[in-house]
DNA sequence: CATATATAATAAGCGTGCTTACCATTCAAG
DNA sequence: CTTGAATGGTAAGCACGCTTATTATATATG
C-alpha cells in the first residue's frame, strides 16, 4: 500500500500525456478541457463558480480562461447586475469540438482500463470517490470515518 | 465510468496537497520527496538514470536537482569516469528526514484509504497498476490487450 | 452618507512538468 | 586520428497549479 501515492501520480500523468498526445491536434490541453465541460454545461457561470466546481483557485481559473479567451475557446462578458463578474460562455468553436473532444477521453479510458473487468472498474471508481471525499471535507485527519465508512466494507 | 478521469486528477492533487501540508514544515515537495526516495535506495546514481526511474524528462531532474541541492538534500559529484556523469548522493539532512517523510506518507495513504476495505484496496492498486501497464508499454493503442487481460477478468 | 467588510478578478512570482535547442563529452566508423 | 552520432546535462520559455497581495465593486453597518 506504500506505492498509492506514486501509482496515482503516474496514472494520471500518463493519462494526461494519452489524452493530450489525441486531443493536442485541436489545441487543447487536459485543464482547458475540464474547464469546457464545465461551461459547456453552464454557459454564462462567473470565474468564481467555476473555481469551486473545478476546485481549484481563482487564480487559476483567470490565467486558465485568459489561453482558452485567447484560443478561441470561450469568451468573457460582462455581467449586467454586478460588475465584479465576468461571464463565461462556450465560443461556436467549443461547442463543435465538444462531443469530439468527450468521444477522445472516452477513448483513453477505454484503453487505461483494458483487460479491467467491470466488476473491479466499479471498485476503482468507488474507492477513487471514497479518497476524494476522505481528503475533501474537512481538510481534518479523517481518521474517524473509518467508523462510518459507507457500502466500502462489504 | 466516464468521470475516471476527473477522479484521478481530483485524488492526485488532493493526496499531493495533503501530503505537502503535513511535509511542508521539512521543506520537501512531494517532487521532491519521490526523487528522495530512489536517491536513497541508489546512492550515486547519475540523473539520466534518475529521469528513467521516474519517468519524467531529464530537464526535469535538473530543475529538480538544482533546488534540492539548494536545499541541502542531495549533493551533486563528478564521476571519475565519464566526466558528462553528475552523480546524485543524498546528504546527511536526506537521510535522518527519510523515516519520518516515509511515515508522513502512510499516514496520508491510510487518511485516504479510510473506510476502505483490504480487498477493495487490493484492487485498487491491482486496477492502477494495470492502467500503467496499458499506458506506458509502447505508447500504442493497447486495445489488442483486452484480450490477455492477466487475472483482471476474475 | 460614510466606513468597514466581503467578494470577483487579476498581478506577481514560485514549483513542477513539458518541448526545443544547445554545449560538452564519449564512442563508433572511417 | 578525425569525423559524426549518441549521450549527459542545462538554458529558455511555456502550461498549470499554488500563495500572497492588489484593485474594483457590492453590501452591511454605524
Amino acid at each position: 500500500m506504500d506505492r498509492l501515492g506514486f501509482l496515482i501520480h503516474d496514472v494520471q500523468r500518463l493519462m494526461r500525456k494519452r489524452f493530450e498526445a489525441r486531443a493536442g491536434g485541436l489545441g487543447l490541453s487536459s485543464a482547458q478541457w475540464r474547464l469546457l465541460v464545465r461551461v459547456a454545461k453552464e454557459a454564462g457561470v462567473a470565474q468564481a463558480r467555476l473555481a469551486e466546481l473545478l476546485e481549484i483557485e481563482p487564480i487559476s481559473v483567470s490565467r486558465l480562461v485568459d489561453r482558452m479567451e485567447e484560443g478561441g475557446w470561450i469568451e468573457r462578458r460582462p455581467d449586467a447586475t454586478d460588475r465584479r463578474v465576468r461571464m463565461i460562455f462556450p465560443t461556436e468553436k467549443a461547442n463543435a469540438a465538444y462531443a469530439e473532444v468527450k468521444s477522445l477521453a472516452g477513448e483513453v479510458y477505454e484503453e487505461s482500463l483494458a483487460g479491467v473487468s467491470p466488476e473491479d472498474r466499479r471498485v476503482l471508481i468507488r474507492t477513487l470517490d471514497t479518497i476524494v471525499q476522505n481528503l475533501t471535507d474537512g481538510e481534518a485527519s479523517s481518521l474517524e470515518k473509518m467508523k462510518n465508512a459507507e457500502g466500502a466494507a462489504a
